[in-house]
DNA sequence: TTAGAGATGATC
DNA sequence: ATCATCTCTAAG
């Protein structure tokens, strides 16, 4: 049965994940991201309701799978970095790198349940009408947190550059939904798309 | 509430 | 030409 969780919990000071915790296959980690916290130096954090993993060189769909390039260069080096890129002209979309280095792998953090800084956030994205409007997408939520290109290549583990992803005790769901990712033309029948059931947060709707 | 299309520029 | 997207507008 599927019960919602009261979504809106306390965020403990909680520890960033250690680069083992990353050090796996994106398949394995992606889900495993769901209810973690992404945090800001500045005081914005939001759970992760929505992930997609991409696989690298099996994986068609993702920027990795025909090599290094000066934009994916990020994902090609050791896990637990961030790979963010510009797409559509217009937004940016934030990535935890995962895997061996070399490989190529990483998880799209496509939602978050905002947690803490909504007013800063609410100030970042004025054409949210509502809260759920903050974070529900992979180019707002970066907008809501101030993440662009300048992010690029930080080490979420080391949380030194003014971004980590932490476990704050509040444990991923047992068996997450598993959908097809979105915005994508190739390998589009995988069900790579992790999120947790029944939450307002999640893109779409 | 939903469907459709425009915006806007880097990439390879 | 395509793209790991978002927002507005028009219609129901």
């Amino acid at each position: 049965m599927t019960s919602s969780v009261p979504q809106r919990a306390i965020v403990w000071p909680g520890l960033p994940l250690p680069r083992a915790f990353y050090h796996r296959d994106p398949r394995i980690v992606a889900p495993q991201l769901l209810n973690k916290v992404l945090v800001s130096a500045d005081g914005r954090s939001g759970r992760i309701v929505e992930v997609e993993a991409y696989c690298g060189a099996i994986d068609p769909a993702a920027h990795s799978y025909r090599g290094k390039t000066a934009r994916n260069a990020v994902m090609f080096g050791p896990p637990g970095f961030m790979y963010v890129y510009f797409t559509y002209g217009m937004h940016w979309c934030c990535n935890a790198v995962c895997g061996d280095d070399g490989e190529g792998a990483g998880v799209l953090i496509r939602a978050l349940e905002p947690l803490t800084g909504l007013a800063q956030m609410r100030r970042a994205r004025p054409r949210a009408r509502r809260d759920s409007d903050l974070c529900s997408g992979p180019g707002r939520l970066t907008q809501a947190l101030g993440i662009s290109g300048i992010q690029n290549g930080i080490d979420l583990v080391a949380a030194q550059a003014g971004f980590t992803i932490v476990d704050d005790g509040f444990a991923p769901p047992r068996k997450p939904p598993g959908r097809t990712r979105i915005g994508i033309s190739r390998a589009a029948d995988l069900l790579w798309r992790w999120y947790v059931a029944d939450n307002e947060h999640v893109s779409k709707r």
